[in-house]
RNA sequence: UGGGGCGUCGCCAAGCGGCAAGGCACCAGGUUUUGAUCCUGGCAUUCAGAGGUUCGAAUCCUCUCACCCCAGCCA
């Protein structure tokens, strides 16, 4: 019985097919203990996907009183790096989840595994097979073709030890030979026809280093590191459906110290992007984006960088079911819960992407000083958060788009500033544009105009009707920043389908730095991934890494809705 | 074509024989010193299709169709 993490109503979940799994086996005494674990291949950083898999999982044990491991599923040292187990493991904790006792790696259960190789070799039940990678392909047969026996599937549990002992003390080449699993060569489940337990890799292991030169296959370890951490349930997703008579055949032929169950659940897609490690790798690999954590990318450290909180991400991993149909979830049901989360949360503040100077004119008349400060909410529906100080001065910056010397346009078409009419400037004062400079080419260079006193906090006086509210920071006090606007990384919705390469799908104009934007003082000092929404425009946090504060750089983390 | 899985609103999804929840998106109003937020209302006589069982079916049966996964010494 989960419940929605939103503050509002607590609507109670139904239970998904795993949970109402769950009661029953705690309800007859099958388990006693809820144990579930997270099992990433250290081979790439973990993305939005693996966010849903790491919520199912911690979350089922949490909502049932056991426990979650993190465990890396690191048997294949080709592909692995150290890198990537750093990187997983900050996103999980980043994530808010803490995995129980310490970090477990398949690799250290290596030793167990061939124990449990020679066994099943012992009773005949595993053979060392020399048909070549192409040999064993045409002997596996077909989908409607049953295999054919390999030549090899006779020897005897001697001879078969003998060659299993030299394969693990390097006395073969990779690819010489493999030791498999004597189990059916014509069932229907193509992962039957005797597969593959331990093939030779002459590689240096992140882990083990080169204790080993043989290597266990995905299937002959999952089941048994389950067993092995005492895992009740081993929650995978729906293309492992066919593992599993496999993942039990090995548990019912070896002596494991317990049972643990497989169940299969749908993966998490969504349109516009990819969320796949190797298309993920690709794009790093290919220079598209600066890195893993590049802000455009789905993974979790890009997610991360991009501003999107730990919080926001678990509630959209839990507003999705956990189910076995496999859809396409719309990026704006994320987007959803990473601007309900900012809107709570990030305190307001201005900034001016596209700046245009604008000078008030009477400026001396009014103020005293070269500066009146003024207060504007930290966030205006939290009062108890206090207020900032603006320095408001004689030059502002505007942008440029909320300028128009258009008199003809519409009140509610435009509810901006216009050539000759009122415009409030946010917690400041309403001002009137009454004349515009421009360059030789005819752009507009200033603005020249003037405030109505005694309207900060005010109503102005009958007759002035403001069309609308923008936002200014002070020329002189502001500070200039960069700020990097993101946009979809791919064009193309389902950037996977088809035939065609994803990456012909890329959006050309995914980025584009604006190094001419200006903020108002206090966020300068702002720490590194501090989140603000910058009023009328959107999301940003202040980049984990290129953020100083005398040069201040922000992300956007996604625009505010944009009504018609 | 063999095996496995799955089809309920544009998207996600509840529903498990008693008369189609909810969220996202969208549309229409209201409030608003953010065209944001917030609030109100609208949005599947129909559950891939066709038969059948039943007083009654999205839920049971039959057939058909669609889509996804499997033929790595990847996970």
């Amino acid at each position: 019985m989960s419940k929605t993490e939103d503050s509002g109503v607590e609507t109670p979940k139904a239970d998904n097919f795993i949970e109402a799994i769950i009661k029953q086996d705690l309800a007859e005494g099958r388990i006693e203990k809820v144990v579930t674990r997270f099992p990433p291949e250290p081979n790439g950083y973990l993305h939005i996907g693996h966010a849903k898999s790491i919520c199912v999982n911690f979350g089922l044990a949490e909502t049932f009183g056991g426990e979650c491991n993190l465990r890396f599923d690191d048997t294949n040292p080709a592909k692995e790096d150290q890198e990537y187990v750093d990187a997983i493991k900050e996103d999980v904790r980043w994530l808010g989840f803490q995995w129980a006792g310490d970090i477990r790696y398949a690799s250290s259960y290596f030793d167990q595994f061939y124990q449990w190789a020679l066994y099943l070799v012992k009773e005949g039940n595993a053979y060392v097979c020399d048909l070549t990678a192409e040999q064993a392909s045409e002997y596996r047969g077909w989908a409607t073709a049953p295999g054919k026996d390999s030549p090899f599937r006779s020897r005897s549990p001697e001879e078969n030890l003998a060659l299993l002992e030299k394969m693990r003390a390097g006395e073969f080449d990779e690819g010489h030979c493999v030791l498999r699993a004597k189990i059916d060569m014509a069932s229907s489940n193509m992962n039957l026809r005797d597969p593959i337990l331990y093939r030779i890799r002459k590689e240096s292991h992140h882990q083990t280093g080169d204790k080993w030169c043989i290597y266990p296959a995905y299937d002959f370890a999952h089941g048994q590191e389950d067993a092995i951490e005492g895992v009740s349930h081993s929650i995978c997703t729906l293309e492992f459906a066919d593992h599993r008579p496999l993942y039990e055949w090995f548990l019912e032929h070896l002596p494991v110290p317990a049972k643990p169950r497989q169940y299969e659940f749908g993966r998490l897609n969504i349109n516009y992007t990819v969320t796949s490690k190797r298309k993920l790798k690709q794009l790093v690999d290919d220079k598209v984006v600066a890195g893993w954590d590049d802000p455009r990318m789905p993974t979790i450290s890009g997610m991360r960088r991009r501003g999107y909180s730990p919080a926001a991400v678990r509630n959209f991993c839990q507003s999705l079911a956990v189910a076995k149909t496999d859809g396409v979830v719309d990026m704006a049901q994320l987007e959803f819960f990473i601007r309900e989360d900012l809107n709570d949360n990030a305190p307001r503040a201005m900034c001016v992407l596209n700046p245009v100077k604008l000078i008030i004119s009477n400026f001396e008349e009014h103020i005293n000083g070269d500066v009146q400060t003024v207060a504007a909410p930290v966030h205006p529906g939290k009062e108890e958060l206090g207020t900032r100080e603006l320095p408001f001065t004689k030059e502002l910056y505007i942008d440029r788009a909320d300028f128009s010397e258009d008199t003809t346009l519409g009140r509610k078409k435009f509810k901006r500033l216009v050539f000759g009419e009122y415009v409030r400037l946010r917690s400041a004062y309403v001002i009137k544009a009454d004349e515009v400079i421009k360059d030789a080419e005819g752009n507009i260079e200033t603005i020249i105009a003037s405030l109505v006193p005694d309207t900060v906090g005010e109503s102005p006086p009958e007759g002035i009707k403001p069309r609308g509210v923008i936002h200014w920071v002070s020329a002189s006090h502001g500070k200039q920043a960069t700020v990097r606007v993101y946009g979809r990384l791919f064009v193309h919705e389902a950037p996977d389908r088809g035939e065609e390469n994803f990456m012909q799908h890329l959006n050309p104009d995914s980025l584009s730095v604006l190094q001419n934007c200006w903020v108002e003082p206090s966020l300068a000092d702002a720490a590194p991934e501090g989140a603000f929404q910058f009023e009328r425009e959107g999301y940003f946090v202040a980049d984990r890494y290129d953020h100083q504060a005398g040069s201040p750089v922000f992300n956007m983390t996604i625009g505010l809705r944009a009504s018609k």
